[in-house]
DNA sequence: GGCCAGGACACCA
DNA sequence: TGGTGTCATGGC
C-alpha cells in the first residue's frame, strides 16, 4: 500500500463515502451524470442541480432532447449553472456527437477500447480532461481518474508529490497505479474534493 | 459586497 | 509551454 492508497483510507475514515453520482450499475450509461459533468464546469454543484431540475422538468434530461431542442431553449433552461451561452453550445455538441454516430451513450462506452474513447471525446469541443474523465469514470464506470485543483493543492499539501505546476497526466497515472477499482476511484475523487473545501475554508478563516 | 465554484478555450509572446 | 482574459449565475 502506497501513499496514494493511505491517504485515500485516511479521507473516507475521515468523511465517510461521498456517493457523488449515486454510482450504483444500473446508472451505466447514464445520460444525467455527462449533462452534470459539462454543467458543472468551474461551477458548484449547487448551481448545477436548478439547471439539472430545469431540464428533468422539461423531460429534457437526456442527449437526445438535448441534441434535438433549439440552443437559445437550452441556454434558458441551463442558465443557473453559469457560463450558459458556451455550456448550451458545448451540451449540444457532445449530445449530437454521441446520439448521431452511437445512438446512445452505453454504445459510445462498448464501441472500442478505453483510450480511444478517451481521445474521442477530447476531441469534442468543450470536453477537457477532467470532463472527459468524470464522464468515463462516473458515467461509463471505466477504470480512469479524475484529477482537478483540489487533487494537486491536497497531494502537495500531505507531500504526495512536490511539483510546482499541475500536470494532469502525471498524477493521473500516479493514482491509478494504486487505486485500481472503479468505485475507490470514483470515491476518491469526491473526497479530495470535500476535503479541499475545508482545507480552502480553514485557510481562510486565519 | 466581494470572492469563487466539481474548467476549457482562445490568444499572445 | 506558459501566462492571462473570458465566460455568468448564485451561495456564502
Amino acid at each position: 500500500m502506497g501513499k496514494i492508497y493511505n491517504l485515500y483510507k485516511y479521507l473516507l475514515q475521515k468523511h465517510g463515502k461521498q456517493n457523488w453520482w449515486p454510482c450504483k450499475g444500473e446508472k451505466y450509461g447514464n445520460d444525467e451524470i455527462a449533462i452534470g459533468a459539462i454543467l458543472t464546469q468551474n461551477t458548484s454543484w449547487k448551481n448545477v442541480e436548478k439547471a439539472l431540475e430545469n431540464l428533468r422538468h422539461t423531460e429534457a434530461l437526456n442527449l437526445k432532447a438535448i441534441a434535438e431542442m433549439k440552443e437559445e431553449r437550452l441556454k434558458e433552461l441551463i442558465k443557473p449553472a453559469g457560463f450558459y451561452n458556451q455550456k448550451a453550445e458545448r451540451l449540444k455538441l457532445f449530445a449530437k456527437h454521441i446520439t448521431e454516430n452511437y445512438k446512445t451513450l452505453k454504445h459510445f462506452f462498448e464501441s472500442k477500447p478505453l483510450k480511444e474513447q478517451r481521445e474521442e471525446l477530447l476531441k469534442i469541443k468543450g470536453i477537457g480532461k477532467e470532463t472527459a474523465d468524470s464522464i468515463l469514470l462516473y458515467a461509463g464506470f471505466k477504470p480512469v481518474f479524475v484529477v482537478d485543483k483540489y487533487t494537486f493543492r491536497i497531494f502537495n499539501h500531505y507531500g504526495i508529490i512536490n511539483m510546482n505546476k499541475f500536470d494532469y497526466e502525471k498524477i493521473r497515472t500516479m493514482v491509478e497505479r494504486e487505486i485500481k477499482k472503479v468505485e475507490d476511484m470514483q470515491e476518491f475523487h469526491a473526497l479530495i474534493v470535500q476535503e479541499g473545501k475545508i482545507l480552502r475554508k480553514n485557510q481562510n478563516s486565519k
